[in-house]
DNA sequence: ATATGAGCCTGTATGC
DNA sequence: TGCATACAGGCTCATA
């Protein structure tokens, strides 16, 4: 499930491929994503120039030239895969970004989560993106910015940190191994951390991200990489669907609770 | 303002 | 074996 990680795998794997192309044609086959794909958006964006790949939150964004900017959301069994034109489709094949190579940007998403829009000219005013919070890798990021958010506020700290107004592309997966990480409970009261430990946490979010990316990601189900391949960063997680077995540091076994709706697992001793 | 719950989806796993 | 149900979860919207 595409977190912040896979997201830029995903991005990082489709710049070399399309950047600098250009995009002869938009084949939407499903437009019945999270939102009706735009019947407008194949005609809006065909024969344009990928000016870039970026990425806001879990967001893509293709830059094409003449200002306009494609938005994709790989939801949560989201995919993109660089294909050859003979490549048979699937199911859940539901966009074709055709390059002027002959290589297709294939988008596949089972569940349909995901989502495609185009804007016109600045992205960040889009009600998408425009109240979304600091990206977790930036400077912007820090503990006296978490700790000021969270005072006050009696919801979990694992609720907040997920929370894509507070910081964005931290989802279940790395929240449960951030927390674990920096031994705070997960359910503990985001009014009721010391400054310290934000500090810390914040830390520990910034490097599973980054250790993450470097791994290519986590693959459990549905993510691959654009090549196809999977994610190496799922043996790498401690807690994370580890419920009932031993804790790598003290032993203890992992217990699992639903925190607002969300499988959570966490270290009994070592997180307080 | 914060907090909680519903709803969107379908593949996979579980229970009877 | 086969059916029904639960679960996975990022995000927005509605409601308290």
């Amino acid at each position: 499930m595409p977190e912040l990680p896979e997201v830029e795998t995903t991005r990082r794997g489709l710049a070399p491929h399309c950047v600098g192309r250009a995009l002869v044609r938009l084949k939407v086959r499903e437009p019945r994503l999270r939102w009706l794909v735009a019947e407008s958006l194949p005609a809006q964006a065909a024969g344009r120039g990928i000016a870039s790949v970026g990425r806001r939150g879990k967001y893509l964004i293709f830059a094409l030239e003449g200002d306009l900017n494609l938005l994709l959301h790989l939801g949560m069994s989201g995919h993109m895969r660089v294909v050859s034109a003979r490549q048979p489709v699937k199911p859940h094949d539901h966009v074709d970004f055709c390059l002027d190579d002959g290589a297709i940007l294939r988008f596949n998403d089972p569940r349909r989560f995901g989502s495609l829009h185009a804007i016109e000219g600045p992205t960040d005013a889009h009600p998408l993106l425009a109240s979304l919070g600091p990206e977790p890798l930036s400077a912007a990021f820090t503990g006296a910015l978490l700790h000021r958010v969270g005072q006050g506020r009696r919801a979990p700290i694992k609720s907040v940190i997920m929370d894509s107004h507070v910081v964005v592309g931290v989802g279940n997966i790395y929240a449960t191994e951030a927390l674990y990480r920096a031994g705070i409970h997960p359910a503990r009261a985001a009014g009721r951390i010391a400054r310290a430990r934000y500090d810390r946490l914040v830390n520990e979010i910034k490097a599973v991200l980054a250790e993450a990316i470097e791994a290519g990601g986590t693959t459990l189900r549905d993510f691959s990489r654009t090549d196809g391949l999977p994610g190496y960063f799922a043996q790498t997680l401690a807690v994370y669907g580890r419920g009932g077995e031993p804790c790598r540091a003290c032993g203890r076994a992992l217990r699992s609770i639903r925190l607002g709706q969300r499988a959570t697992v966490y270290c009994p001793r070592c997180q307080r």
